[in-house]
DNA sequence: CTTAACCTTCCAGCAACTGAAAGAGCTATC
DNA sequence: GATAGCTCTTTCAGTTGCTGGAAGGTTAAG
């Protein structure tokens, strides 16, 4: 066993070790430390310990923690992760549950994204109407303060 | 002008000066009351009190807060705003500061709408190829799983 | 005088972490 | 076996921008 200890750090990723320290989950998962600690602290992947105290993640602990590290690149939250995450560990799921989630996901991201092009438009307008020199007069700071003659 | 009905009454008899509660300062710039205590807190608008410790806020002040509210709204954070308070209460300020910094802003925002376009197309990408039945295998799955078979 | 609508402060919590402090454990090297 | 230098532990606090609620004081109206 103690031929692992260090070893484990340094050369095995992907081999199907009994567990591992938070620090090797957090290279492989390319979660920090930190992240994972939180994950623990809101019950989302709960390791067994070591004599020591040091947590001990096995390979499947490991894989729901790179469950969740996609799942929240694509923009689920910590709540819609559960979510998936029992999805996924249920055998008799259907994918259909996944797909409606996936889709009303991506419905609520184009309501963002159009809100965003407005700011962006309106930001924009005013930037290109404000001359940009020292005078002090600016369509910008006009527009923020409701004067309406400043615009159009 | 309901709304001035009893402020008017209570302050012009006293002072010329028009002051306002918070519920009114609230009602007209929009702003939750809880929020404008919390902007007093950050010190973002700090107004007088009167003799019963209620908050007195000037007709600038209440501008402050409308220019405040507008400024969120086109996605400013909050320490933002503050510059740009202090860009518009600088007599002798440069418009180009203000134009570059929401031109910054635009491209923040622009940058954002790109992430999230990807975000909508990979999603929408997965769901797409969901069969949405009750069979368990399912694309969305197997991509955040990491099942590299899963996708095309 | 009572009641309702104001106003006050303080405490707590949301999401999803991140930083820092203080201490214990482990490993490599001398 | 001492020591340097990692990793690991816990706990508290802070981030951003608010929001909710409790407990209580003030004011206006009927």
């Amino acid at each position: 066993m103690a031929i692992f200890k260090r070893q484990l750090h340094k050369n095995v990723k992907k081999s199907r070790v009994l567990s591992m320290n938070i620090g090797l989950v957090s290279e492989i998962s390319g979660l920090p430390a930190k992240t994972i600690r939180y994950y623990e602290d809101i019950a989302l992947v709960k390791p067994a310990r070591s004599q020591n105290g040091y947590r001990n993640y096995s390979q499947s602990e490991a894989d729901t923690l790179i469950f969740v590290k996609r799942a929240r690149g694509l923009g689920f939250t910590i709540d819609e992760c559960r979510s998936l995450l029992s999805l996924y560990q249920d055998k008799n799921r259907a994918s259909a549950d996944v797909k409606k989630f996936a889709l009303l996901k991506v419905r609520q991201i184009e309501t963002r994204i159009k809100e965003l092009n407005k700011l962006s438009a309106t930001l924009n307008h005013l930037a290109q109407n404000c001359h940009g020199d020292n005078r002090p007069d600016c369509p910008i700071l006009n527009e923020l303060s409701g004067d309406k003659s400043a615009d159009e």
